[in-house]
DNA sequence: GATGAAAGTACCACGCG
DNA sequence: CGCGTGGTACTTTCATC
């Protein structure tokens, strides 16, 4: 599948501003309103746009607490196994399986440091994890909801 | 500002569908289409909902390298200092000062290994950074866009 | 370009303080 | 009685063929 440099900005725009019109776009790329659906439809076929979402400030939901763990597992683990055990966990938005020191990165996000503390004891008793070590974010500084500026 | 049963169901339904109608949310929360769009502003003003954004695979616009950096930061380093020099990367997708031994975390997205190596070397050139630890993502397991289910 | 749907606006009705 | 919230009616804009 290629993506010409009209497809990076319909999709810089959809990722601006997901409910904007297909004229609204259309006028930022020069296409007729048409022209872009029908783009966007193959975008979203093709899996390179995987669907559109609301962005909501945590705080304003009441989930004000927000943890990276670094997980240590048994020799054996597969990324599977990882994978299985945070889905199993609401709190957990991300989940990374990393070179360094850690075999995996856990993002957490939870209503307080008790939920957090709670959170962290379920991880930390799945069987196949060692240790953990927290890091407890303490201002969220940057956070891009994506990114899809052509590479450098 | 309150939140009541109504928007939080409003929420997810835009979190699970940027794009779908008033009145097709309305439907599904036995609202009018108006009424919807009423609370769909308000919940904007508040800034509880902060935008519409599409989901884009960082992997299909050619951003398939991806690390969690710890920043070691000299004593007299400040939140806004990092964020400043964050902002400037764009390769940097999310930022944040933590507790532990490191003083904040960097989540990057780059090209490719060389194109992270050099964003890498650009941010250990920051005046405040002293050291740097890397974890080189090598899967992604998991990552939500955004939660919006209610605190336990 | 034409048609049907959705967004956006205006105005009125209801329930609560 | 004023304020907040929801509904209906209507116009304009957009999606779709």
């Amino acid at each position: 599948m290629h993506i010409d440099a009209v497809d990076q900005r319909i999709i810089a725009s959809l990722v601006a501003d997901a409910r904007a019109s297909y004229a609204e776009i259309g006028g930022r790329v020069s296409l007729s309103a048409p022209a872009v659906k029908r783009r966007v439809d193959r975008l979203r076929a093709a899996g390179v746009i995987k669907g559109f979402t609301a962005v909501v400030d945590p705080a304003a939901v009441g989930w004000t607490t927000e943890a990276f763990i670094e997980l240590f597992c048994t020799g054996r683990t597969t990324p599977a196994q990882i994978s299985a055990a945070t889905r199993r966990h609401p709190e957990v938005v991300g989940a990374y399986t990393v070179s360094g020191e850690a075999d995996a990165i856990v993002h957490l996000r939870a209503a307080d440091i008790a939920h957090l503390e709670q959170t962290l004891e379920r991880l930390r008793a799945e069987p196949f994890v060692t240790s953990t070590r927290s890091m407890i974010v303490l201002s969220r500084l940057l956070e891009s909801p994506t990114v899809v500026a052509a590479p450098s």
